[in-house]
RNA sequence: GGAGAGGUGGCAGAGUGGUCGAAUGUACCUGACUCGAAAUCAGGCGUGGGCGCAAGCCCACCGUGGGUUCGAAUCCCACCCUCUCCGCCA
């Protein structure tokens, strides 16, 4: 959510900052409820001001003994508008949060113009795809090959976009979790936590994930109140560990690891990536999450971004980091670094990790604050990245490190997770 | 799932219809005393929002949402949560 004091302010400059996202600001719409607010909400509160005075007098006048008949006939002629003008507060301060919670973030300014994904911008790239002596196989060749992969039965059990793995491949994808765990709180200063996987309506509107983008989530029903909600991503309950908190500024940076499945309705419906385990509705992931003093937050993208790169690094996968373009990014981000793996039976840089840096926006709609020098309580920044997609890197693995004869090697920084395997064979 | 108790400021804990946004204690901040500290004394000390150049004025908030009333922390209804006991369970 953007601050509401900024729209009043500099409605203008806002507008055209999201304009380079390709987001129209409602700017007409928006001045209108706004005046319209302003009017009544000065007039609400006038009346509720006469009326507590009145009603205070009342008080004492009645602990003396006088007769009050007068004055409660008078506040009583009060109650009508009074009660029309607090309605019409509520529906207009509904209408303008509606508004304001469907508006994206203003990207921030070092953020590359553009309108879609081939207007992002190659930052670094790191190791060079290994050149086969033999026809590369995709994962799922690889996979159902060491007969550890298995889509078929996937299907029967769930349905599309599920998968099922076995022996040492599913070993493998454990093994990878563990590792980026214990690089992560090891070296890199992360607290490991476990959290919820269903969690309520208000912690997905903190993070942005509603009320815009509920289709792309899968609900739970729970009687009538109350419904919840898989998480897409451990960054919903993680990041609202610190709702409603107001933190001490000693605290900061919160540097939090989480180990989780993902759930996402959304992918089945693209169409695209319909083969393999690069687009599931169900996946585990490493994720990354910072709480920080607004002033450190762009710096902080940057350590985040490499903790993720260290990663890919570890496991020799050759991969690029690219900023996303305005067009590009996220509903909630100002900026976004992807991390894109090198697939050989693609022959392409696919997206493993996304980096961003959601600034107050993320903070602001779910008041997650830090007591600021001058002691009053101020806005924190919120950050989280991918470090990494499990289930990709398995992809990654799988694919960068086979061999002719249809076995897998074991990334050295794996070896100590295998029980001393150091290449997968068909059983 | 059944029975009972309870949700008030950072914490503890009063308040059961009227100058209550809330006594008191404690923690914290400032000042005085002190060589310094402790103790003591004085003052300050919640959050969100509106109007205003500002000083400041005003509104809302006592688990959440409704209701009764001129007036609700206090009365009524629903829900949520916590604790204790029983059952069940990993």
């Amino acid at each position: 959510m953007l601050d509401i004091q900024l729209l009043r302010s500099d409605l203008d400059a806002v507008a055209r900052r999201l304009a380079d996202r390709g987001f129209e600001f409602p700017v007409a719409e928006f001045q209108a409820l706004e005046a319209q607010r302003k009017v009544c909400q000065t007039a609400t509160q006038d009346l509720q001001s006469r009326r507590n005075t009145l009603s205070k007098q009342i008080g004492v006048m009645k602990g003396k003994g006088e007769d009050t008949t007068a004055v409660m006939a008078e506040v009583a002629g009060l109650a009508d508008e009074l009660k029309r003008n607090e309605v019409e507060l509520d529906v207009l301060r509904a209408k303008l949060d509606d508004l304001l919670l469907g508006i994206p973030n203003v990207p921030h300014a070092s953020v590359p113009a553009g309108r879609s994904a081939d207007d992002n911008v190659a930052v670094r790239s790191f190791g060079t795809p290994k050149a086969f002596s033999f026809e590369v196989k995709d994962h799922v060749d690889v996979g159902e090959g060491l007969g550890m992969l298995d889509f078929a039965t996937a299907v029967k059990i769930s349905g599309a976009r599920f998968s099922l793995m076995k022996g040492a491949v599913a070993r493998m994808h454990r093994a990878i979790a563990q590792f980026m765990l214990d690089v992560h709180t090891g070296e890199h200063g992360y607290t490991e936590v476990y959290v919820p996987y269903l969690v309520n309506a208000a912690s997905m509107r903190g993070t942005g994930q509603l009320p815009k983008f509920e289709a792309d989530l899968f609900g739970v029903p729970r009687g009538d109140e109350g419904k919840l909600y898989l998480i897409p991503t451990a960054e919903v309950p993680v990041t609202n560990m610190v709702r409603d908190e107001i933190l001490a500024a000693e605290s900061l940076p919160l540097k939090f690891v989480c180990h989780s499945p993902c759930f996402r309705s959304e992918a089945g419906s693209y169409g695209k990536d319909t083969r393999g385990m690069i687009r599931q509705h169900q996946f585990d992931k490493v994720e990354l999450v910072q709480i920080v003093h607004p002033e450190k937050s762009h710096e902080s993208l940057e350590a985040l971004t490499d903790h993720a790169e260290t990663i890919l690094k570890r496991l020799d996968l050759p991969y690029r980091v690219m900023a996303l373009c305005t067009g590009d990014m996220g509903f909630s981000s100002a900026k976004t670094y992807d991390l894109e793996v090198w697939l050989p039976a693609q022959n392409a840089y696919r997206e493993i990790s996304s980096c961003s840096n959601f600034e107050s926006f993320q903070a602001r709609r779910m008041q997650a604050r830090f007591r600021g020098e001058k002691g009053k309580p101020e806005i924190a920044h919120t950050l989280n990245g991918s470090g990494l997609a499990v289930g990709r890197t398995l992809v990654a693995i799988l694919e960068n490190y086979q061999e002719a004869d249809g076995s897998v090697t074991i990334p050295a920084a794996l070896l100590p997770y295998m029980g001393g395997l150091k290449k997968i064979e068909k059983a």
